[in-house]
DNA sequence: TCTTGTGTATATGGTAACCATATACCTTAT
DNA sequence: ATAAGGTATATGGTTACCATATACACAAGA
């Protein structure tokens, strides 16, 4: 005659809800979401319609509220103010998603990286004959004080995470000129490899012959990769008749611990025959 | 001659990053992401490279890995495993896409429950013409222990759940004999309000005239509002002639602070006139 | 040149949302 | 009747930071 059914433990609840009774201690101790009673022996008992509490709070988490927002809103002291906080919370689970896609296309050009990165070797330079590639170039920098050239390079690099065109590698153009006066870390653009042809102002290309060689380590130490090439190109026959790009890989085999002795970055010069 | 472009400060960098200096500050000192090196003054430097590596910390930090989990993806010890984390990984992120998508889903909903509960009146009882509607019915529970019930129960909504069908409201069915016999808790069915067709095999449906109330509070006191309504019904001419369905979450506006006070059970109940 | 505002570095303590563990009690199944 | 397993509370620990305080560095103007 008192039966009670689909009244749940704390165990219960936890499997249903998918989390740890620790959890629901948690929140039954702030006040969030406490059980519908508790039987003579102290134990919790919820019922069915909590679990329903519990999906919205999970989705409130989910969306980044902290559990003293989630308790506030659920106090629904206006409705009309509640309804404005989940047309807010709409957008930012669309721009969630779209993040989310973003991810995805950031993890496939990863893995293909990896990929590639298997068939390499990092010891030994190389000339290769390269096709015409369509890159989104930074402003010049190269006759700007460093603090501004700085300045520039962040509202290029800003604006390029925001349009979501941060999946494929940046690279660094480096002068002929500077190449040959060993001026290695004076920069006069960055870029990124881009197939969306649509971003017409600001496109570089080139193609023929490039000396391509991979530096170890440190950016401050990347002079000697440079001169390790010049050896090479000279010994081979070949001269610098261009720029440079540097792109960046790191994804070395990591003998090393240290996480930076990992990174690579793959240089790519323009040469000529003698 | 020694010009270094695009270098950027802790401030710089975090402000790319979008994160706070405090972060790169942790992060140098797990050695997660150490500057490229620091000046004489203790300054630290960054790279554009940097950045990179930061898109991917903040994006595998995102799909959930900690920070430790991180740094030892990116030694890089073997590129086989890598890739295939990697390709775990994007198997998890479609899994989030798809439970944003179901977020949205969620609020839609919740916002059309609020909107809805802005036009009703708490406090009165009505009788209503109502239109067929289809259920996903849990298997009946009337004869079984509590325990058992409470087993039945729990697969059920945990299927729900786990099939994403946990987006309109969770209701329970109390049949005549045990609203006549004043069992409310008594349960005979769960079950969720659908669109879907085609889980035709567990469907039920109802027609006709119902008594509507709305019980305000815990679970344990809704013998109260069942005896208003009985009353009710007596004076307006009507009799119990059918099964009560009760549905959670409509939301009041909250008076209390309390958040379970504001949570409201919608009852209804088949009946007919005298 | 001095100063003043802004930037950096380190150190320390604090926070949210749990998790792990220990201890004690309760319940159920054999 | 006893053991295995579930529940309750208490306490300390964890992760990934944030806030604040203090000291030093640098750039720009009076």
């Amino acid at each position: 005659m008192d039966s009670k059914k689909s009244i749940f433990t704390t165990g219960e609840f936890a499997d249903l809800c998918g989390v740890k009774k620790q959890t629901l201690f948690h929140y039954d101790e702030i006040g969030l979401l406490k059980p519908e009673y508790r039987s003579e022996n102290g134990y919790r008992s919820y019922s069915v319609h909590q679990v329903e509490i519990f999906i919205v709070i999970d989705m409130l988490k989910e969306i980044g509220m902290s559990l003293t927002e989630i308790k506030n809103f659920l106090q629904f002291k206006s409705l009309k103010s509640s309804i404005e906080l989940l047309t807010e919370k709409e957008k930012i689970v669309k721009m969630k998603i779209k993040k989310m896609q973003h991810t995805q296309k950031l993890i496939q050009n990863k893995k293909k990286q990896i990929k590639e990165a298997l068939q390499l070797n990092f010891d030994r330079f190389t000339i290769e004959e390269m096709d015409t590639e369509w890159y989104v170039l930074s402003e010049n920098i190269l006759n700007l004080p460093d603090k501004d050239a700085t300045k520039v390079s962040m509202l290029f690099l800003k604006y390029m995470k925001q349009e979501g065109l941060f999946i494929d590698n940046a690279g660094a153009l480096i002068r002929q000129e500077q190449v040959e006066a060993g001026d290695y870390l004076n920069y006069s653009n960055l870029y990124f490899r881009t197939h969306q042809l649509d971003l017409a102002e600001k496109i570089s290309k080139k193609s023929g012959k490039y000396a391509v060689g991979y530096h170890k380590g440190s950016y401050l130490t990347i002079h000697e990769t440079y001169e390790k090439i010049k050896d090479y190109l000279t010994k081979e026959g070949y001269r610098v008749c261009g720029h440079s790009f540097e792109e960046f890989l790191y994804v070395m085999e990591g003998a090393s611990l240290s996480v930076e002795d990992n990174y690579v970055t793959k240089i790519m010069i323009k040469v000529e025959e003698n």
